[in-house]
RNA sequence: GGCAGGAUAGCUCAGUUGGUAGAGCAGGGGACUGAAAAUCCCCGUGUCGCCAGUUCGAUUCUGGCUCCGGCCA
């Protein structure tokens, strides 16, 4: 049933069951599944970002799971290259790619590309050995009021963003904010479902994933991730939770309280992801929860028969 | 029973030399182009435990009461 440029995203706050529904939806379409999500591409933290289990894996087609070791440095940059290429080869297959995550910028750039900024790697280590430390940002406000004062005015408090904009600076002489386009189409034909919860009822389902997490083997798998060096690492590290458990291994807290500040963490992480859905896509569609598989897929079905691109594969 | 404490925002607490109050956390909203499960911005009226007294005016001083955690018995 797929066109060529077709892609179907399911997106949505954590604990929203994404992955569940595209399971369903392999029950009943063509479809392999993409991972879209920054901590699932790590080996070695599978409990603590809720990774789809090895027989569903067995069952559906996924992809971009288990790429890197938690020591490497993914962006958004090598994600959208990645997920490119693999829907590219779905597509092949004739089968309908299934984008699964919610890692928003990730969903985002891969749906609508990212402008051809330039990167540096040395340039970028030489920028942060010279102001990325917290008492350096008065120092990289003073070049930036300088050497690209827009760039300033829009990231005056944002010491990250500050730092980011110097680097494109300095590898192309050019101001971030100018090289930057504005908005512009879609690179695929994309249905993309945003995966919509009662607010109390997505808030307990996480304190009800987060008890379960913690009571299947969690704690271990984080010993272990910590013991190879996952707070250590540039990225991975990331991960919620992790920095958590290794305080309640220390000593530093009870189980309970531990539970409850991944709860709570965890229910932040899913407001800003809401935040950023509710703002950055204006192609998504809302889908009230629990959804029904059926309906969905028979939504899915339509929306890429009914396009004028379909007949063209 | 005695001795000193504490009682202020959902929580932990600060403060007002008497003119009705503010931080952190939680919570809510927002931004977002190479760290994004990240980073950052904005949002704080609450019988200042209860009753009485002093005072123009008390959450702030005085007395009593209630409750809580201590210490001594």
């Amino acid at each position: 049933m797929a066109a060529k440029h077709d892609l179907l995203v399911i997106a949505g706050p954590t604990a929203s069951g994404k992955s569940a529904l595209a399971l369903e939806l392999a029950g009943r379409l063509n479809l392999e599944i993409i991972s879209g999500d920054s901590m699932q591409l790590y080996r070695g933290l599978d409990i603590g970002t809720a990774k789809p289990t090895a027989t569903e894996r067995r069952l559906v087609p996924h992809h971009l799971i288990d790429l890197f070791a938690f020591s490497e440095r993914v962006d958004v940059f090598r994600f959208v290259k990645l997920a490119g290429d693999c829907i590219e080869s779905v597509a092949a297959r004739g089968n309908l790619p299934c984008v699964v995550g919610g890692t928003g910028l990730y969903l985002k750039s891969l749906i609508y590309g990212l402008d051809d900024l330039p990167a540096d790697s040395a340039v970028r280590a030489r920028i942060d050995a010279q102001y990325a430390a917290g008492d350096r940002f008065e120092e990289l406000k003073k070049v930036m009021a300088a050497r690209d004062p827009v760039s300033l005015t829009r990231w005056e408090k944002n010491q990250r963003r500050l730092l980011r904009a110097l680097e494109v600076l300095t590898v192309s002489g050019r101001s971030i904010s100018e090289l930057q386009s504005g908005p512009r189409p879609a690179r695929y034909r994309t249905l993309t479902l945003v995966l919509d919860w009662e607010r109390d009822e997505l808030k307990r389902r996480i304190a009800e994933r987060t008890g379960k997490m913690l009571g299947s083997g969690w704690l271990e798998e984080a010993r272990i991730a910590i013991a190879g060096g996952l707070l250590d690492s540039p990225t991975a590290r990331q991960a919620i939770g992790y920095d958590l458990i290794a305080e309640y291994l220390a000593g530093n807290m009870t189980r309970n309280a531990l539970a409850a500040r991944i709860a709570t963490v965890t229910w932040q992480l899913a407001r800003r992801q809401l935040t950023w859905f509710r703002h950055q896509h204006p192609e998504a569609e809302w889908v009230e929860c629990p959804a029904d598989p059926d309906a969905v897929a028979e939504r899915v079905e339509r929306f890429f028969r009914s396009s004028p691109v379909a007949g063209r594969n």
